[in-house]
DNA sequence: CCCAAAACTAACATTTATGTACGTACTTAC
DNA sequence: GTAAGTACGTACATAAATGTTAGTTTTGGG
């Protein structure tokens, strides 16, 4: 099954190679596609924004998932943390220029998405109509 | 916890708002940002292919992923299955228009994690020095 | 005759993602 | 004095994604 007919990891890393299986870029890819990886990037491309926030303008997510994903892309250096040791206590998360370069990217396919809703819809009720 | 403190249905598919939680724009999104979805839109960028070639070009995928990552795809109108009855079989899928439209953006993403990967890598590697 | 090829599907097992509930420590508002 | 806000971590439970294996069907090759 595994014939790993793949060329060799030393060149995978010079450029990134999307798909070879075991290429840094999927893991990367991962985080930003998340669930809501994107969404993060997008509320983070309006400024730096401290969790509670974050939290509430991205509708439906749990403290818990929004503590996770942050916590990914801060490890990928999409996006910085401080904290002010106040009470209550205060964080506030930054993206990075290389998640700024990230953000736009995402942004641009999330605009799209929304933009192009209704053809999404329109699509799916003619497949219902003739399928 | 629930508080439903978001805009009426009706406002939202007008556009797509994919803050809100029960926007329909959010599953188009997890589709096309799933782990294969990526990778399949930026194969059948290139053009028309069959199941096996797509199985071949992305590294790591299993037969049954592969199988329901273009089955969600084609849910959304995003490409279109053509089988022929012959033996054996040959299946092809093509990217929609909308398709088309979805790839470029899926793909300006991909290129750009690519051709990336150092930067993230070196992101890592500074973390490690001064965490 | 036996096996490979194609494009799957079904059944099952496992891993990962996500959610829920609770606790914390201190302050301000009511 | 009592509740709420803040930014989480932890433990547990469930849902979803993904993988593995086996089987299908018919033709052509060795």
């Amino acid at each position: 099954m595994t014939k790993n007919n793949r060329p060799p990891l030393t060149q995978l890393v010079q450029r990134g190679e999307l798909m070879s299986a075991d290429c840094p870029s999927r893991e990367i890819l991962l985080h930003m596609t998340s669930r809501w990886g994107v969404l993060v990037l997008m509320v983070l491309a309006e400024g730096t924004q401290r969790f509670s926030t974050l939290r509430r303008k991205i509708g439906g997510i749990s403290e818990r998932m929004l503590s996770h994903t942050l916590q990914a892309l801060e490890g990928d250096g999409i996006l910085q943390r401080v904290s002010y040791p106040e009470v209550p206590p205060r964080v506030e998360y930054t993206l990075t220029p290389l998640g700024q370069e990230a953000a736009e990217k995402v942004s641009a396919l999330a605009d799209w998405i929304e933009v192009s809703v209704p053809r999404f819809l329109q699509a799916r009720a003619d497949r219902v109509r003739k399928p």
